[in-house]
DNA sequence: CGTTATGGAGAGTAAAGCTATCCGTCTAGG
DNA sequence: CCTAGACGGATAGCTTTACTCTCCATAACG
């Protein structure tokens, strides 16, 4: 399979594909001639890994580099892999400030208290601390309660059942490489998925909630 | 209080609020003079409001614009405010060809089997196709299973029941403007802390499968 | 009373993510 | 064998987005 055929195949342009090329996202084809090279299945596989971590993820450009020479280091092993990737899958933001300071805090207790295997340094931990502050800033919790990562005490238990679910569909018997990609891609496709169902869970506790004004029903 | 405050207060530079204010993000201080006006605490609620849309929930300026303004009309009733809110806080792609064709059907069929009160073209149904088209490519599943939204059918009910309390907490004796805003908040901040949530679980739970290669557990 | 801040408008900027052009090489159809 | 088109590789250019800077006349403040 040449370029042009790749492109057909996936979808993506030429010219974008000989840009994921120079950026690394992409790895070279075998080449067959001085301006020729061959791309099989696993390219093909590669530009829609691709696709999802930009498309999906909406990750930067950077940041899926940083994924999938992660997926590739073969040095790697698994985990090691997985966290390198995941912390890379982080969205970013600036992080500082006293309030962010203290909701970091809250989260490494909330982490130990919960014994989550998670490392002391993953990003994750920022991306909860953010979700914290601006809970706290937005005033969304009534006056009285105060925010803090205890309010996920109960999630912990039935989230942690769903991953390990999740991760078991990995195919113990693929390549190293194979499975690192499997954990990456599900962490971020569920997670469209999961905040999709949410959203439309939502639309339909707020149509029971905030009745139509002229259409009350039964009333 | 003048922008200089206003800017102190949020930790947003000067230059950035007029830019919110020419963007119609931000509304228009109460004008005192020629060339000066008062701002007060809605304003402040306005910023961290646009700050949570723009950081944390990752829209463009041109769709949170959107959202302010669903949240500012008010003739729109709050549950309709809710829906076009939600579609513009989905995340943009360019939705084509078959797969998407078939997988937004497919969606479409969940969410009635489930009587879903999600408007026929709510823009979250395009985002739960964009997961499932991601699903398929990307070979997430074992063979044998075919990738469709039954797959998510156990998740319904857990999720409505979360959505329910969740919409619950709006206080009822605030104004219109602040129950959608709260909704509006609260569909991204929680968004962002279950995703956070999630992907801790998911290393603590790739902690459990993929032990590291020179220390096995007990073996 | 002068220095500083203000609001308003327009132009300028920096980064990200492609996209277009060029060029020498190769390859496939006739 | 010949030639039109595709290929790969490199460089430059483009478009959008989200600010940021510069002006300027006016107002506030010490």
């Amino acid at each position: 399979m040449r370029m042009g055929e790749l492109s057909h195949v996936t979808g993506v342009p030429v010219a974008t594909l000989k840009y994921y090329l120079r950026e690394g996202l992409l790895q070279a084809g075998a080449a067959t001639a001085v301006n020729q090279a061959d791309y099989d299945d696993s390219h093909v596989k590669r530009v829609k890994l691709v696709q999802a971590l930009l498309q999906l993820g909406r990750l930067s450009i950077a940041d899926a580099r940083q994924v999938i020479a992660a997926v590739d280091d073969e040095a790697l092993p698994i985990h090691a892999a997985f966290g390198v990737a995941q912390d890379a899958m982080v969205p970013p933001r600036e992080r500082e400030g006293d309030r962010y300071t203290v909701a970091l805090a809250d989260v490494d207790r909330f982490v130990a208290r919960h014994r989550l295997q998670v490392r002391p340094d993953a990003a994750v931990r920022g991306m909860l601390a953010d979700a914290l502050v601006g809970l706290d800033e937005c005033g969304l919790l009534p006056e009285g309660f105060e925010v803090d990562a205890s309010l996920f005490d109960d999630l912990v238990a039935p989230l942690v059942e769903l991953a390990v679910s999740e991760v078991g569909t990995t195919p113990l018997d693929a390549t190293r490489a194979e499975q690192v990609e499997h954990t990456v891609v599900g962490t971020i496709v569920f997670e469209v998925a999961y905040a999709a169902l949410r959203r439309m869970a939502l639309e339909h506790a707020s149509a029971g909630l905030f009745p139509a004004p002229k259409a009350r029903r039964r009333q």
